[in-house]
DNA sequence: CTCCAATAGTACGATATCAAACTAAATAAT
DNA sequence: ATTATTTAGTTTGATATCGTACTATTGGAG
């Protein structure tokens, strides 16, 4: 393979990655309240995985959005009642940010109805097309993280 | 596999999907100027690739954005001198958008630079990570295109 | 032909995102 | 200990996005 084809694969897949984001985003984000958005709602699964909670600081790499966002979209959640946020003992310019019970219950509720609507996705393609990718979107996502400047 | 676990590495392929969106589109946008987007990116790149030109409604399905919002990105890519607006002569309601000779140089000198800066990633990774998962990509993105309700 | 439903695009208003500049706390340097 | 530097988060202001309601045009039913 020549590597202008290479490249021109790299692009398509990028192309694809962006399609498929906002294709699912899109159909999320309809069953979220308000215009609370799919990385709103990413956050919140981050923290119900992480009782501990996390700082804003850490979601913010975690997720790859400016810190400038992430206090919008935490007081968003905070207004929800579905985190908490706390200043973090052990440094006082820093917080805590950890998932309520409601939080949990949320979330529990939104992913149910997301399974639902992706049900006829997931039983027309079956699991290998996932299972086969994500092995390889993990590895191009820690290079893409690893090299970033 | 327990059903369970397929949706769980569903989710969790939609979350590296996510991530892997937010960590190209910020990369890009940092080359772009003023506050272009990587979807405004995509859109010039998608004309240039169609010389005969597409309307706004074809746009905005292909991008799976609002048309609300692809009046908003065309305006700005016309207001860049990137691409044209005239009406379509078969229908009056419509129009035809279609890249300009800026629009592909634009374009060009930003895949460039692009391709620089991803330069480290692609030959650390090499080409069989996007070559394996791109079908696989591709065949999501239309199943979930297809069953969009 | 006339009317009506469907379709393409836009205006408007609300909210999300983000860069730049800022405040306050922690850490390092002298 | 004092000062300088770095770091965590916020404020501010500008722009992007998108839902709702609208206008204009088309195409079909009668």
């Amino acid at each position: 393979m020549k590597p202008e084809d290479a490249t021109n694969e790299v692009y398509r897949f990028f192309t694809e990655v962006g399609i498929i984001n906002q294709l699912i985003s899109t159909q999320l984000e309809a069953f979220l309240p308000g215009r609370m958005t799919a990385t709103q709602f990413g956050i919140l699964g981050h923290l119900v995985r992480r009782p501990e909670g996390e700082t804003p600081l850490q979601l913010s790499n975690a997720f790859q959005v400016p810190k400038t966002s992430m206090t919008h979209m935490l007081a968003s959640l905070e207004n929800h009642n579905l985190i908490t946020l706390e200043t973090n003992p052990k440094d006082k310019r820093s917080k805590i940010a950890r998932s309520t019970p409601q939080g949990v219950e949320f979330l529990k509720a939104c992913m149910e109805r997301m399974s639902e609507a992706l049900a006829p996705v997931l039983s027309e393609l079956g699991p290998e097309p996932f299972n086969r990718s994500l092995p390889n979107l993990t590895l191009i996502r820690e290079t893409l993280d690893k090299e970033r400047n």
